[in-house]
DNA sequence: CACAAAAACGAACGTTCGTGCTATTATATT
DNA sequence: AATATAATAGCACGAACGTTCGTTTTTGTG
């Protein structure tokens, strides 16, 4: 069959970047399971039926198939959770739309393991270099980004004036910890529903009279 | 294998007893910072000088360390956090005084690097077997003492009737381990001030006006 | 002191790890 | 259709892994 002659920039990503991507796929899932460490060049290879080597050639070295899968890792995390949050208003309703994609996201709807990151974070938070630095970069991130949300909601009048963002970002961020914890390690299955519960019950707390209803609860 | 001595009291434990209590100890460090499975045979052996195989005599297998390794971790824990609150009274005081021990043992004043079943619980979290269930045995121990803690302190009326023990109790959990994961990966050096003034203000919120004051931060 | 038991050792096993090479296929371009 | 380039496979390497074995040293006891 010939080729019909598409020769534009936006034409279709070369086959070294498809199935690198397939690769990356894969690895973010095996690596929320079985830790970044754990994560094999030679048992990813089997599981996507390609040779070790083939697969490496992709990447050079394993920490940086590691960075690339945190890499990964990260714009999955951003397309399901982040960017349906800022598709919406301000205030309020994005610091719930954020926290409500982020428990869906604890509960392994987005990732087999659970957390990704907070697994990651805990399995490096002793050592030192680029991955160590990429992770916390990361965390960094989405935790200015859930600062920043509750700033705005108390801009516009939704959260009580001392509201410290940064702290209550914090405060949500390690009740949503927990949760993944209790979940992932004691089976708990009521823990999802208590952290919804416990993080809509600590908004209301610092919510104003004029703040639109919170509802993190199905 | 030998099987565990139970040595009596008066008499000096065997050399063998020695030796492999001062192989876990250090085990339980180096697993602190790489993880349990990143604690490697020879590399354990290097740090204590001597061989492979002999350290391995102690334990007839890799499962057989960790196990031991979890088991002496747990037993400093009890030693250095639990049995002190337990010697005070009951009430709040020793609440506080669990919580105090804990914040103290995330900051890594007993393990080296910080939190050792936090690390532990999320490393092995996605996987079955005796080390899980070690794991996870422990940590629900540790949460029941924190519940019963605060349960007493409020039947002692000193929390009000209202306050849910294991929900409560889950909940300065995760604000420690918050903690945790805010110095260990972020280097936020305020990250235990900060976790001692939300975890009391969060008791102070529930205590009652015949509560005895509470200070967790020095 | 003698001597059995326990503890520690050194060497080696088979496997798997990450990482190089070289050859061979598949893809893309002229 | 021919050809240059990119992608994948095959093979081998040294190191480290957990584990086994036979031997030597140390320890505790009659």
């Amino acid at each position: 069959m010939p080729a019909t002659k598409t020769a534009t920039a936006e034409s279709r990503p070369s086959k070294g970047t498809r199935t690198r991507e397939s690769i990356l796929r894969v690895a973010v899932d095996l690596a929320s399971v079985e830790g970044l460490e754990g994560l094999t060049i030679g048992r990813l290879a089997d599981e996507l039926r390609m040779s070790k080597s083939g697969l490496f050639a992709h990447f050079g070295s394993k920490e940086e198939l590691q960075l690339a899968t945190i890499e990964m890792a990260r714009q999955i995390f951003v397309e399901h959770i982040i960017r349906p949050a800022l598709a919406g208003p301000e205030g309020i309703e994005r610091l719930v739309k954020l926290c409500q994609g982020w428990l869906g996201h604890v509960e392994g709807k987005v990732f087999k393991g659970g957390c990704f990151f907070t697994a990651a974070s805990l399995e490096f938070d002793g050592r030192s270099g680029p991955v160590r630095d990429a992770i916390a970069d990361t965390m960094k991130a989405w935790l200015a980004t859930l600062a920043r949300a509750v700033d705005a909601a108390k801009k516009a009048r939704h959260l009580k004036a001392t509201v410290e963002p940064e702290q209550f970002a914090f405060e949500i961020y390690s009740l949503a910890m927990g949760a993944n914890w209790a979940l992932q390690l004691l089976d708990d299955r009521n823990a999802m529903k208590k952290a919804r519960e416990n993080i809509q019950q600590r908004i209301r707390s610092v919510a104003t009279p004029s703040c639109p209803p919170i509802r993190l609860i199905k």
